[in-house]
DNA sequence: ATGCTTGCAAAACTTTTGCATCGTA
DNA sequence: TACGATGCAAAAGTTTTGCAAGCAT
């Protein structure tokens, strides 16, 4: 599943294995871009009696095993994957929540830039990208057309709150967390 | 202090021009990247009785209104600025917390190529980039050369729990969130 | 006067911590 | 057996919400 014998690294440092670090890797390992929360669930499913605080206790340990890494695609809980796979960026709409995923190699000319003008060693892997995808776009420009001609809709008087999707919560699948 | 007169903007859409939006305003123009806690503070110099929900249905709204934009720079709570300024990218060192700021040209061939292949349209400034300042890198490698000769120290047996200063809180000056 | 806004208090959430108990090595 | 790990409960921190009172318009 992941790179060596993890296992035994884990004793060597004296660490021990236990089935709930066994289930929250096996958690991470199947879900993609799991917050803790959705990780409990699906450790749940095999080991009912498992704790919330033992899935952020155990995803801090393998973190720092370098098994397991995460990033942020939006204002809320960061998201967990197996630290040897996943080797992407992330883009994320703005309007539609959607998560574009593209290999790190498309932003290589980009990462030598930043290393050339400011010495910045870049890891694009760790933020979203925020933006605006290609339908989105699209719908956007029709909807404007449509409307009046420009100026980005503004609805009635009053009482426009809430405008959009807003999306930027949390990616794909679950709950949404706010607007 | 922002585009055109946002106080009869303001009133246009029905709503009111009260002391709290001004000085909120205010607030997020004088200091740069607040939070929300850090501009209720700002805000109590002037006005003490003001609440920290009265700050965030502000910047709600003048968000809204197009007034202010906000970012995330690190897991921290997103930080808020004029929308009409700061138009930078911010890249967030993991080891020594601070934030470089580049204007967003130095994305313009990346932006392109992503609006190219993906026809997404990309929005830098809103996630911070993550990666590893110049001196951050040159004090790494110097300790890996000084320590073995690679490796990424590894410490004594155990107990190396907390690493680096692991950074990715949020950027400068206040309180460190966590970690 | 009308009804948008505010302050206050409480709720909703997420993440962290202290501690007695449990179980791996 | 020893000590690291877990479950539980409570704490801590952030953001949201309901409501009565306050105040721009």
């Amino acid at each position: 599943m992941a790179t060596t014998d993890w296992k035994s690294d884990l004793r060597e440092r004296g660490y021990r294995l236990t089935p709930q670090r066994q289930l929250v890797l096996e958690a991470v390992d199947h879900l993609e871009h799991a917050t803790p929360d959705e990780i409990l669930t699906e450790v749940r499913r095999t080991a009912s009696g498992v704790n919330i605080s033992t899935v952020y206790r155990t995803l801090e340990l393998l973190e720092e095993l370098g098994l397991v890494s995460h990033a942020h695609l939006g204002h809320g809980a960061p998201t967990y994957h197996l630290a040897d796979r996943h080797h992407h960026i992330h883009m994320v709409c703005r309007d539609c929540t959607d998560v574009i995923e593209a290999d790190v190699s498309v932003a290589d000319a980009f990462t030598r830039q930043l290393r050339a003008d400011f010495g910045f060693d870049t890891d694009l892997k760790h933020f979203a990208i925020f933006g605006q995808c290609a339908s989105c776009s699209a719908r956007q420009r029709a909807g404007e057309t449509a409307q009046l001609g420009g100026e980005a809709g503004q609805l009635g008087g009053k009482a426009a709150r809430r405008g959009g999707d807003d999306a930027e919560n949390r990616s794909g699948e679950g709950r949404a967390r706010r607007s």
